[in-house]
DNA sequence: TATTGTTATACTCTATAACTATA
DNA sequence: TATAGTTATAGAGTATAACAATA
């Protein structure tokens, strides 16, 4: 039996991204439980780690672009789970604040966002999990490095 | 130095889709080059490995619903690069063949994507990428079992 | 001049319902 | 009745240009 698809499946990008895919897709059912995005589960998580951090200083934590952020705030601002309020120092910016509801509802999803990872993880020991995120971290610095090319 | 996603990079799917994120990011310039698109790339490389398959099943190997492969045969096609071949055994279906231009593309194209895979994966052993695959494997599999949920 | 947040826009990928022509 | 390919549509994520207010 021959996958279709075993040319490809040499490949660590295609591996990557179809496991991706489908890792995430299970993800996003945990999150719309709570009424969550995976981008606004994200941005709750930041914000309650880092109370007060600018909303350029939280995309740029997430590598969202600025643009793409402004309509994920407004969610969960609407949503009464954080909270813009006017930096003292920069009339331009706004500092993020969780909300104390928004601080529950991110404790009671993360309860079922590790339950998720539970279950994608299963099998898996704790040093390949380790090396798992490892190797990760490698091929994201490789993928985010700036090469000859991008200097042109 | 504290991260500000610390947290989230606790969780193995904050991982995985950050770093794939941004080796798709760099896979995308390599197909661009080409007048590609990851998916129509994939797609020329299955109908090349088999050639005459239907639709229909090309796109269940690329796990992508069949009306969004509609577009994707399409636009390979209209370049030139695969045909739609009536079935003879059956006047609904089309087999997909590669042409010539087709095949030559994709291997020119192929030379691209794996410089830029070497690129992404420098620094990492073959023993390190093994294990990823198989890890990734582990968590595909996890992440496409039908649990007790979807059952009721 | 540069930066913060914003609006507008566009493109890719994904997901589902419903149609047609066959089977 | 079921299936192959198709159309239409909608949602999410991503990317860039340009603007107003402020630095």
């Amino acid at each position: 039996m021959t996958r279709a698809d075993a040319s490809l499946r040499a490949f660590t990008g295609y591996r990557l991204r179809r496991t991706t895919t489908s890792a995430m897709s299970r993800m996003h059912t945990a999150f719309a439980a709570f009424g969550l995005r995976r981008t606004t589960y994200s941005t709750l998580s930041i914000v309650i780690a880092k109370p007060g951090q600018r909303q350029g200083q939280v995309a740029a934590a997430l590598s969202i672009e600025r643009p793409n952020f402004v309509q994920i705030v407004d969610e969960l601002e609407k949503s009464g789970l954080i909270s813009r309020e006017k930096a003292p120092d920069d009339k331009r910016a706004y500092a993020l604040h969780a909300t104390s509801r928004g601080k529950q509802l991110y404790e009671e999803a993360t309860v079922a966002v590790r339950s998720c990872e539970d279950m994608l993880t299963e099998g898996l020991t704790a040093q390949q999990l380790d090396d798992l995120h490892h190797v990760l971290d490698v091929i994201a610095k490789n993928a985010n490095k700036k090469d000859s090319q991008d200097d042109i």
